[in-house]
Order: C-alpha cells, then sequence, then structure tokens
DNA sequence: TTATCTGCAAAATTTTTGCATCGAT
DNA sequence: ATCGATGCAAAAATTTTGCAGATAA
C-alpha cells in the first residue's frame, strides 16, 4: 500500500466520522508515513516544522490520537516511564511482532502469521473477542555496534 | 513461593547488590506481594500509608523501580499515555502474558509454555538472546457486567 | 562512623485543555 | 455561515531529583 493510498484511505475514514480534512492533518500524516518509523512526538513535530514551522505541540498530539483511533498506527512503550511514548504506523490488522535489544534500543520487526492464528485461538478460548495483539520480546542482539554483542 | 519467600529473596538481592534493606523497603515490598495483582503507584502508597502514613511518594517510586531492577516485578501499561503505568508481581521468569478486555478492563493473565519456546526459538532465529517476553491480547470479553458483552 | 535511605518539596517531563482565531464544508 | 481545527500558553498529571535529617551496617 502506497503512502498516497494510505493518505486517501486516512481522508476517507475522516470523512466518514464527520472530520474535517485539512492541510495540517494530511501535513502530519504525510510526514508521519513517510517517515515510516517508529517516532516519539518531538521527532515528528520536528520534521513537521521542517516544512510548516508554526505547527503546534497540541496538533501533532490530537492528529496522532487519531491515526491511533482509526487504526492507522499504534502507540507504544517498549520499557519503563522514562522511555518515550512511541508512535508505529500500521495499516489495517497488519500485525507484526518486536523484538528488542535491551543494550542498543535497535528493533526488529516481524510478522508471524501462525503465531496470531494461535493468539486468536487463546483468546477464543478464554471467552474473547479478539481485536488487538502486541508480542514484543526483549533481549541482546548480535549487531557489530552492540555493547554488549555477544563475542564470536 | 510464599509471601515470606519472597520477601527473603528481596532482602538477599539486596544485600548482594552492596544496598541497605530497611524497614520501609520491607514494608512497601511486602504489602506489594501481599495485595498480590496489578497496582499503579496511588493504589500502593494508599495501601503502604494504611500501616505506616508518613510514607512518601518517592519512597514508593523508588521501590517500584528497584523491584523491577531485581526481577521481582514488571513495570506495564496496558493502553495509551492516559491508562496508568501499573506494576506486576512476578518472580524469576515466571512468565504470564495477559488478556485485556477494552471496554471493562478486565484482565485476565495465563501461561503457556510452549508459547515461551516458541517465542524463544523466534529470537535465537533472529540472533537475540531473549531475555523477556511479553503477550498481551486485547479484546472484548464475556463477563457479566461488561459494557459491551455479546448478547447470548 | 559512614554510606545509604527517606521524606519533603521543588523541578522536570509528558500530555491535555481552554480559548480566541482560522479554515473547511 | 457554521462548526470543527489550530496554535498558543496554561494547566494537569506523572515521575525524578536535591537536600537535610534519619537509619542500617
Amino acid at each position: 500500500m502506497s503512502i498516497q493510498d494510505t493518505l486517501e484511505a486516512f481522508q476517507q475514514r475522516l470523512v466518514e466520522r464527520g472530520l474535517k480534512s485539512t492541510r495540517q492533518r494530511g501535513l502530519i500524516v504525510e510526514t508521519f508515513f513517510e517517515l515510516d518509523r517508529h517516532v516519539n512526538v518531538d521527532e515528528l513535530l520536528l520534521e513537521v516544522r521542517k516544512r510548516r514551522a508554526s505547527t503546534g505541540y497540541a496538533t501533532v498530539y490530537r492528529t496522532l490520537k487519531l491515526l491511533v483511533d482509526l487504526g492507522f498506527a499504534n502507540e507504544r512503550r517498549f520499557g519503563g516511564p522514562e522511555t518515550p511514548t512511541i508512535y508505529d504506523p500500521s495499516f489495517e490488522r497488519d500485525e507484526h511482532f518486536h523484538l528488542i535489544c535491551l543494550e542498543c534500543q535497535h528493533i526488529i520487526e516481524f510478522r508471524d502469521v501462525p503465531l496470531e492464528k494461535r493468539h486468536e485461538a487463546i483468546a477464543r478460548e478464554q471467552g474473547f473477542t479478539l481485536q488487538q495483539q502486541t508480542l514484543d520480546l526483549y533481549g541482546h542482539c548480535t549487531r557489530e555496534n552492540c555493547p554488549r554483542r555477544p563475542q564470536a
């Protein structure tokens, strides 16, 4: 799904909800999807301000909440209160899971459909209708520059 | 593992780290494990103050962080920034996963050893040494008093 | 005794809100 | 024209920190 398509889908959802499709929202959402990675509010605001300097904090917060409500992003925090809240682009139940390095904070995303199905089955057994799932695996990675990289 | 055992294990870990075993810490930790459920800082402080009214916020925060560092608790937030950070008692790799009702916030904990193994295997494939894992399944539950309970 | 811990209050952070103005429909 | 959206600044909420006095080793 291209950025253009995603933007259009977003605009459409806005209208369906009786909300307005404004330049500001378009700009923020477009920037968010172009970056196409985990961002915190500051990073996104900074990027948006490169294009329109007068953009306010509140608008970015409000637009991100909107993205979450409409299912275009997930709000996450990997770690305790001191770690920043980040926003993860996601389109339509395009579930993906995370592997997080506790040392260098490097994050790998991966998909695993059988696992998704398994989770659904578990939820069903417990009388739940599954809407969303998050799986976060924390460990030590093997990247060159990881400070606690296992020796070869 | 009894509360008494857990308390002792905690005290021992403290000493190993060159930290002091104080009444305050004992009290807070004991209260935390007696409650034996997800609590936020306020709830815990309230409970601790029933036993010793002069207890300060900062000490509870600091002790909870200690519990997390020593592996006796996990710091979690189920939902966006508006949801409270909660602390979940956990002893020694006693992994458990969560099913969260999006309507009534009811939380079911469950264990699933095969799933844990599977996660370990996934991490290994990606060159990670797994240290911790969280699986959160969000959906709608079927409790009597759940506001969005499916009709029978 | 000495280093750590505690409680308080202040500070730092993060997120939300009120309100006047602006912009989309 | 109307009603929602935006930007600013202030407020609220959450978490951390500095410091003086208290406590454990």
